[in-house]
DNA sequence: CTCTCAATT
């Protein structure tokens, strides 16, 4: 928690005397913005009904000034005396980061000293911090270090409706703990619609509403279903553009692919409009989007021209956009949802709920009064939407969670106090995989492995990797492929309109049928000779941002390997024992080929693909261990890697039984497959 | 022969 990063800057505070009297008036200044935020006039009141209760309920709208100015109020009423600091918790790195600027300025601090912000790979704190912004998963990691939180005397909850996993497990401890430290302070801090439910899980506590959204916005529904969502929503924008007053339009849609039709089509169309109208510029947002065109979004619209905005729901809670006056919403969005029983993820269009079609409404009211076209009836608004989204603690692979709880000393994972509790087939599923992986005992509870385990911040299934990459002495290998794998599939680069030069580049990765996971390797290590370049991440079709990822995860990763006393070795020859650590987290994940020259998982004897991207999609090894499986268009497996079956026998005896490998080795194998013979 | 909503330790 010592921002060492920061503690140089401490003896310069001198200043000039103009420059000095400069400071004085923007602090006069900030103080008169301060004043005039809506929640300025609750102030004594929120700070009386801090000091009665120990844990507030606080409803108030973006805009409100909550989170900057609560914090604040708290520290000017004393609560960071005695050396104890103000917590407050964000679900997105951006905001714990631009909060605690605005923050520090608003108090004339310089950023890192009293106000700082803490998320991963960037501790800008140091010992003179008393107001903390910091992720939820953040204090989530806090409470290993120090259950008892000795540090804070308050910690606000931001943005508890967004119900991330982390803030979920964050309300069961916090729970608990402020039975046990009657000194700490607990502010709960929602938009609107969650503010009886949270009540009612913290004891009843009581609820302090800042009211007051400053302009009015007009809500206009369908009067019948639309049948084509993406056709409606462009004929919306045409009309808004057509018809109404000056202003931008922001249209929600679900992915990339629909953001990139939509463009066309409205294109399509402009053009048949000819010069009767005025400018539309297009913008399309989504995460993948490389950064410098995501800022596009940002330049302000020419005189006489229009703006509109395709984005996906990274438009609704992270990306703030000025001007927009119209929102196009359609009333769907993708949903990752978990499936325990087959252990497979899928990605799927939904039905929005109120409270996120409330919020995209409120998308248009920021800087004057708006209006909102929703493309679905009020009926189905009424009866059919669900009231808010499933909480992603109930449709995620709760695996790392679980072990997390454990290592916080909560034995019975079943019984925690959740607000909404998973499934019990998720839990059971998660308590399974731990105990196969040796993380826990038969008791359920946790073995040294499991401890070690515990300090990675990564997938369970990782953790045991990295772990046994002891044993194999390949660490140094083992963690470069964890933070490849962990980063995702958005490593390799693939643009419309370069698919070939993309694949011919990837090509180069994947020779002799080394499999993905080896692949991912050489990718890191070429990137690495070539001294972290980013030239040579545009000539290899490779995505900067996610290699960079890459490399502070990697770097984190040393770190701990140092906390839990693994060597950092290399068997850069010795690909064998690579793939043998592999195993040893991922031997629950297998697939062999049948008959039919089809894949079955081992287990469950599911029928599964290698996904098309996989450099293995054509070679159709006999056993296989893969990383992830997703249900998109077929039930996909992706990264994947060739293994002995042997190993499998040799690695989790207690998972494989001699016989299974025997069976698998004297199967007849269908004419032409399963030609790489083995790893 | 497919394709990735958003976020995080």
């Amino acid at each position: 928690m010592d921002g060492g990063k920061y503690e140089e800057d401490l003896g310069i505070d001198r200043q000039l005397d103009r420059q000095s009297t400069d400071k004085q008036m923007l602090f006069a200044k900030h103080q008169d913005q301060r004043r005039s935020l809506p929640i300025y006039c609750y102030r004594e009141g929120l700070l009386e009904a801090i000091k009665e209760h120990q844990i507030l309920v606080v409803v108030g709208e973006t805009g409100s000034g909550k989170t900057t100015q609560l914090p604040q109020y708290l520290h000017e009423a004393g609560y960071t005396e005695h050396g104890k600091k103000i917590a407050c918790t964000q679900p997105r790195r951006v905001a714990a980061m631009s909060v605690a600027a605005r923050v520090s300025k608003e108090m004339g601090v310089k950023l890192g000293h009293e106000v700082g912000y803490s998320i991963r790979f960037e501790d800008c704190t140091s010992k003179k911090t008393v107001i903390e912004y910091m992720t939820d998963g953040m204090l989530l990691r806090e409470f290993l270090v120090d259950p008892q939180l000795s540090s804070y005397s308050v910690v606000m909850v931001d943005e508890a409706h967004e119900r991330t996993i982390s803030t979920d497990i964050l309300f069961g401890l916090l729970k608990d703990l402020s039975r046990s430290r009657s000194d700490l302070k607990l502010l709960i801090s929602s938009a609107t619609l969650d503010a009886e439910k949270f009540s009612d899980y913290f004891d009843r506590a009581p609820i302090y509403k800042i009211p007051g959204r400053p302009f009015p916005i007009d809500i206009l529904n369908t009067k019948a279903p639309e049948p084509d969502y993406l056709d409606a929503a462009v004929s919306t924008v045409l009309q808004i553009h057509v018809t109404q007053q000056q202003g931008d339009v922001l249209v929600f849609l679900p992915g990339q692919e629909e953001i990139e039709s939509a463009e066309e089509i409205l294109k399509y169309r402009i053009r048949g409009l000819g010069s009767k109208i005025a400018e539309l510029i297009i913008c399309p947002v989504y995460g993948n989007l490389p950064t410098d065109l995501q800022v596009k979004i940002f330049e302000p619209t020419p005189e006489g021209a229009r703006k509109v905005v395709l984005a996906t729901n990274i438009a609704e809670t992270s990306l703030t956009i000025d001007g927009i006056k119209y929102v196009v919403d359609p009333g769907f969005c993708k949903l990752k949802s978990y499936n325990p029983r087959t252990g497979m993820d899928s990605l799927l269009v939904h039905p929005i709920s109120k409270a996120s079609a409330m919020q995209r409404a409120g998308r248009s009211g920021r800087t004057g009064p708006g209006k909102c076209y929703r493309l679905y009836t009020s009926h189905n608004y009424k009866d059919d939407m669900e009231e808010n989204t499933v909480p992603e603690i109930q449709r995620t692979n709760l695996a790392s969670v679980i072990l997390t709880l454990k290592n916080l000393g909560i034995h019975d994972v079943v019984h925690f106090d959740y607000m909404d509790p998973p499934p019990v087939e998720a839990l059971v599923q998660a308590l399974e995989l731990l105990t196969v992986l040796g993380a826990l005992d038969i008791k359920g509870e946790l073995t040294l492995i499991g401890r070690r385990m515990a300090e990675f911040p990564l997938d369970p299934m990782l953790s045991k990797m990295i772990v046994a990459s002891e044993k194999y002495r390949c660490s140094e290998e083992i963690i470069t492929i964890a933070a490849m794998l962990d980063v995702g599939n958005s490593i390799f680069y693939r643009p419309k309109n370069k698919q070939v030069l993309a694949d011919n580049a990837k090509m180069n990765f994947f020779t002799e049928n080394c499999g993905d996971h080896i692949a991912l390797l050489k990718v890191y290590n070429s990137w690495k000779e070539a001294a972290f370049s980013t030239q040579w991440c545009f000539e290899n079709f490779i995505q900067v941002r996610s290699m960079k990822r890459a490399r502070d995860i990697r770097d984190q990763l040393v770190g701990l390997l140092e906390r839990v006393g693994i060597e950092v070795t290399s068997s850069a020859d010795e690909l064998d024992a690579v793939k043998k650590a592999i195993i040893s987290g991922f031997f629950p994940r297998s697939a062999k080929l049948d008959k039919f020259g089809l894949y079955q998982t081992f287990k469950n004897r599911q029928t599964v693909h290698i996904h098309p991207s996989s450099g293995l999609a054509q070679s159709l090894p006999r056993c296989i261990i893969y990383h992830e499986l997703v249900l998109t268009t077929k039930e996909y497996m992706r990264q994947v890697i060739e293994v002995n079956p042997k190993w499998l026998a040799e690695i989790a005896p207690h998972y494989y039984s001699q016989k299974d490998i025997e069976a698998l080795k004297l199967k007849k194998m269908p004419r032409g497959e399963g030609r790489a013979t083995q790893g």
